[in-house]
DNA sequence: TAGATTGTTAATCGATTAACAATC
DNA sequence: TAGATTGTTAATCGATTAACAATC
């Protein structure tokens, strides 16, 4: 009993982190089946609709732990209870935003942030123009107020959305005040102690993902018409 | 001779996805050790401040055919040419940005977006009160205009920061003007045919990764605690 | 019942890491 | 030269896919 426990335990610390992924995309997914009206769905529907092997779906359903019914499928509201759960969706953490332009003004604004278990507490700017001026629900604070507002409030995650520049001494001036965890948007590569979470969220690294892609469709678009003229 | 060419060429074709999504991650990290006056950079450098094994940097610069220097390193500036030959950052790709909310702003004031081979060469918004309206270089065009537009500028790519209800209606009118390729941000999955290249975004997944490997590290110190009381 | 779909074990595939000779 | 670092083969690790019995 007490070994099938730790399994368990361990089957949820060590999840693989594509298939970690994966997760967020399977709850958006359902979500807007659900919307649709769908209630039960099959792990062939599922991989066909996101272009992934129905065994893989059915792996990963394996990991909420939700259990399907042969010849149906799998429950569409226990399965988004079950993700939500999994990625602590209802656990909420307090989170500031650094840097109120535009990147952090539509963090701010992005509908159902709430959702994924993100609070946005706050928001900080260096400009004095932005000071005081409202973003969503929230007033822009001074960056002078940072440090005592993430102390304060045991804020645990910080968005940093200031230029490349600032982006360093933004960090420290967090790790200082306490943070956990950084999801830092500059495009830099921050230090911080071991004990920091950091995200780096990359666009141009995604950017280069789909570029490549295109580039190597084309070539070998290119290439099939030399070798087959039509 | 022949075959040794082949295999040279995919060996870039057949890039690890993996791999390749680590390539921008290394121009970038470069690119700013450039900047600081480095010239020579050894494997093992790159891979401590990337948290990556020094082997596998070496297996990825293999991938650029950039050879390294035994007691040395690599030439900082031939890798980061070569990573911009890899990436295809040189041959600019025309783009169009749909939807000029925050998002869409930040994106198209992105620092530097041109030194990862985008061009982003055209704005639009369905709101009457956005058109005309200056984003940067570019003034916001009426929705009615985007057909248009694309074809006639050959656009191979379009970036959505639409909201998510209107994001399926703009992917088919881009399609229908012969779009290539769609780097969606809003949080919907898109359907289109199989020739188009679709890369979703995916915010929501990205902080979902963060808030899990704090909450699991959380959990650990938790357990850890408890086990071993000070 | 028959048949579709699940859950899971085994096989495959692919990426990472270890080991080590080559070399500057 | 000695020693650090590369480039590469082989070993390991881990994720995906195939196969198939269980079951509704």
């Amino acid at each position: 009993m007490k070994i099938r426990k730790h399994q368990d335990l361990e089957s949820e610390f060590d999840m693989p982190q594509p298939a970690l992924r994966r997760m967020p995309v399977y709850y958006g997914y359902l979500k807007q089946r659900q919307e649709q009206g769908v209630t039960v769905i099959s792990s062939s529907t599922i991989a066909e609709d996101l272009n992934l092997h129905p065994v893989q779906v059915r792996k990963d359903m394996a990991l909420t732990r939700v259990v399907g019914k042969p010849r149906t499928g799998f429950n569409v509201s226990e399965l988004i209870n079950e993700l939500a759960r999994l990625l602590d969706y209802n656990n909420l953490k307090n989170a500031v935003v650094v840097g109120a332009g535009h990147l952090g003004v539509a963090l701010i604004n992005y509908k159902g942030f709430q959702g994924y278990g993100l609070n946005l507490m706050a928001a900080f700017d260096h400009d004095p123009a932005k000071v005081g001026t409202n973003v969503g629900k929230l007033v822009v604070s001074p960056m002078s107020d940072l440090s005592q507002v993430v102390k304060d409030n045991k804020i645990q995650i910080a968005v940093i959305t200031v230029p490349q520049e600032q982006a360093q001494a933004v960090c420290d001036q967090l790790v200082a005040a306490g943070i956990r965890a950084i999801w830092n948007f500059a495009p830099i590569h921050l230090h911080a102690p071991e004990s920091i979470l950091i995200q780096n969220e990359n666009i141009a690294a995604s950017l280069s993902v789909l570029s490549k892609r295109l580039q190597d469709k084309e070539l070998q678009e290119g290439l099939r018409e030399k070798a087959q003229p039509s």
